[in-house]
DNA sequence: TCAGCAAAGATACGAGGTATCATTTACGCT
DNA sequence: AGCGTAAATGATACCTCGTATCTTTGCTGA
């Protein structure tokens, strides 16, 4: 996982570092979508702040990671599908899918023009419970 | 308009100051979304830092006012249609319509379904241009 | 191998927001 | 109307997340 990342920032002409093979092999570690300041807790405190954050930006742009807003307003990051999708993030456990095959372009793009509204692009979460939380979920909920 | 604000203050017990009034004043004044440091700009600066942070606070949790979301990641304030809706913004003059009969809902429901998910909220924002916009925008843009 | 430029790390700064706490003020009660 | 109490305020300190600056380090191509 963390070559792929590695590669993604060769392919664009960004230097091969440590702190970015560092950086790199942490995030192929999450699990879940994380952020920087978890992420730098898992790093040598050596590693600069600004280099976190630094490389977290490229790496977006770059579209290896994606943003995931919380339901709460903290921002977190992890591993993207390329290209658009969004995210079901669970309520219960913290875990999230991408979905992609996302139709809701259509309805989106109906409804806005019957507002004379022309569309560029629209920013999409989506929170409740994951298939695991519900099951468990129906006892104990 | 700040009368309807106060109002829903005073619903819900919290008592009527004149800190609040002249909130719910400069509020009423605004036109666009706006956000709590821009607000405290057309305050009484003896008016604290934390008394606006607050009020604010306080009126998205009486539904009063909502957040919107800006696709540069600022965080803005205006006043909300009672229950759920989302936002148009358009991405050229900076206005909001709210997008009440979101039919986006029902396709939401049943993609999540799909992967298992049980949905309980989701955030949405829509960026793209507004009616004017366009119409200005077929020439310039 | 070494020059040049990208990147790192240290640090300071800034925005936006919250916690604390002494003082002030609204308001229900009599 | 006056009073006691709890709520609200404003000042201030603090926190988190992120960016700017600047010197030093170190990757990489010729």
């Amino acid at each position: 996982m963390s070559e792929k990342i590695l590669d993604a920032l060769d392919e664009r002409g960004y230097r091969s570092t440590a702190p970015r093979r560092a950086l790199a092999a942490a995030i192929g570690e999450q699990e879940r979508h994380f952020t920087a300041e978890g992420l730098r807790t898992q790093l040598p405190p050596k590693l600069g702040r600004a280099t976190v954050y630094r490389t977290l930006k490229i790496l977006v742009e770059a579209g290896v990671l994606c943003r995931v807003l919380l339901e709460d307003g903290d921002l977190h990051y992890q591993l993207s599908q390329q290209g658009h999708h969004h995210h079901l993030l669970c309520v219960h456990c913290g875990s999230s899918q991408d979905l992609t095959g996302c139709d809701i372009e259509d309805v989106l793009v109906s409804t806005s023009s019957r507002h004379g509204f022309e569309l560029s692009g629209h920013w999409l979460e989506v929170y409740g419970r994951c298939r695991e939380c519900a099951k468990n979920g129906e006892a104990a909920a």
